[in-house]
DNA sequence: TTGCTTTTTCAGTTTGTTTTGAAAGTTCAA
DNA sequence: TTGAACTTTCAAAACAAACTGAAAAAGCAA
């Protein structure tokens, strides 16, 4: 069991931002989101200004390398942009703030990834041969259908959110929820 | 990427079972849980009667004490039931196979276990010392705030969910999104 | 092209997680 | 009680994931 020593007096910047870095990667672990790219991710989520390389390996104490790999993965989650400064060598990364946003893109991306190829899974299994009258062979199925069309609801719920924007969502879908 | 290699013509129960197990233990790997547990909480969906520790060590090629763990951390989950045979020296295991419920008991644990002390956490960090004029301060709130809201949507939405009872749910709140 | 700066790669290492299996513990019928 | 049947524990081993750092590659200005 993970616990966070949280102070009760109030924290200045500094260590709020340490903490809230910690939790955001231990959290990650949790969804396996591997720990680095989610302190990556929350450490740009609290960064006013677009940082380097440099910055977060000084930061978070990390190496190069390891920034850099998790650096391209957040890209490909779109989640994280490379900013070009003009006049300026090196580059730059920034993260996307709003909170709806980053969600329905890591929505999208676990969708594509993972419930869109296990549902075709599912689809298949569901035609396995045999006597529907055997129990064996009526559980597999009843099980493998039942999650087949929990997935299919999910899958509509999830484009849905994906499609809608924020103030639709807020004010339309959430006034069922009060 | 993982891919799994799915038959094209129809397969045997044993082979499909397999198939289901294996898939759904790799699936389950990528929200941070653990392979054998998922494994084995496949095998008991699938399974018509109650099965012994003996049967799954069999099924899944796997020690005494892996079960044994894994299977108490499933019963703790809620997932699986532990069944006793009258006349019978051995404990049996059952899975609950209703899709919904399933869903429900998986989102009520982690919810409790994740996300309560999450927002916990963020209305803390909402509460740092410090110039809200200076742009990390008001970066660090925002971005905190945001999370924090964002999370506390989702919790009322999960509660109403995990409430609501299926027919509720299929019936009334899916009509929304045909 | 050359040399300087910055980014990318990846083999080897470290760290963290899962699994094993044998020993200890429990239960229960006789 | 005793001992056979079964379950639980946990230290050590095996395995898997993540990280490092130095070397290679790429980018760029002169």
């Amino acid at each position: 069991m993970l616990i966070f020593v949280t102070h009760f007096l109030s924290m200045n910047l500094t260590e709020a931002k340490q903490q809230f870095i910690a939790s955001w990667g231990a959290f990650g672990t949790q969804w396996g989101i591997n720990r680095t790219m989610a302190q990556i991710h929350a450490l740009l989520m609290v960064s006013a200004e677009p940082i380097t390389q440099d910055d977060i390996m000084e930061q978070l104490n990390i190496s190069r390398g390891n920034v850099n790999m998790n650096i391209r993965d957040l890209i490909t989650w779109g989640l994280v942009d490379r900013i070009l400064l003009s006049g300026e060598r090196k580059e730059y990364f920034s993260a996307e703030k709003d909170v709806w946003k980053v969600a329905t893109q890591i929505i999208k991306e676990r969708k594509k990834r993972e419930l869109d190829p296990m549902m075709k899974l599912l689809v298949t299994l569901e035609n396995i041969e045999g006597d529907k009258k055997d129990k064996d062979v009526k559980q597999f199925i009843d099980t493998v259908s039942g999650l087949r069309k929990f997935g299919k609801k999910a899958d509509q719920m999830l484009d849905v959110m994906i499609k809608a924007d924020e103030s639709w969502f807020l004010t339309g879908m959430m006034k069922i929820f009060k």
